[in-house]
DNA sequence: CAAACAGTTGCATAACTTATTAAGTAATGA
DNA sequence: TCATTACTTAATAAGTTATGCAACTGTTTG
């Protein structure tokens, strides 16, 4: 247990390697974790990033699905984006909103897998 | 692409497989998942996990580790607790906390990978 | 059983978040 | 260029959350 070799470890020898990541951890990694944390822990944002999960959606899109205003949606989205969990593109009038890359994506994933696990 | 089979699946197959879990998610999930974000959105509570990812630590040690007060240390992993992040055993006068599971790590170790990256 | 140690809980205050309304910017079209 | 659509930003008001102190519970030891 516990090789340094990526090739061929075990499930349990890969968390042994991830928790060899964890120790590093110093404190500004600490904030900068808990900033893109702190960001996905609310409900409604969690929702808006469900929908961006199904494909680019502009603000009026959004906040029609979700039934919120639009400054209500379009600061939700300010925070997603400085935390570079969404990316934005203009087209026309419209701001299409989609999720930033397939890290979030795992990440939210991730997320929900821990609290589907009910003891 | 976008086949439905896991076995023998690329790697964009694999990210279209979580995008399809993604948009199942219903006001329930979303606000589990927010739940557990919320608490990991906190730099003084990830930095408790970082220590617990050395090892199992009881709270005196981690108090004097982050040089915190006993009362706050222990708010914290109560939070923790209430996600099932950290797991609690009781040895004796002391109380053990540890990292509850190794989908927590993998959490963990997804924000803060996603974090590394800087635009 | 009493004293000491290890943690937890409750409460009050301070700091932070979020939603709402109104005002401002940017792009299109008449 | 003036109006309209689409979105952002600002300000404030309401609600949350974290922290520190004091009191309490549980466990061991004398």
């Amino acid at each position: 247990m516990g090789q340094s070799t990526p090739l061929g470890c075990t499930p349990a020898d890969h968390t042994a390697n991830l928790v060899n990541l964890l120790k590093k951890l110093d404190k500004g990694a600490c904030q900068r974790a808990a900033g893109i944390f702190r960001v996905l822990g609310d409900p409604a944002r969690m929702q808006v990033l469900s929908l961006l999960a199904g494909g680019e959606m502009c603000v009026s899109e959004i906040a029609a699905a979700l039934g919120d205003s639009l400054p209500t949606v379009s600061q939700r989205l300010k925070l997603l984006r400085g935390e570079r969990i969404v990316s934005q593109r203009r087209a026309g009038k419209h701001i299409y909103y989609a999720l930033a890359d397939e890290h979030v994506v795992r990440l939210i994933v991730n997320g929900l897998a821990h609290a589907g696990e009910r003891k």
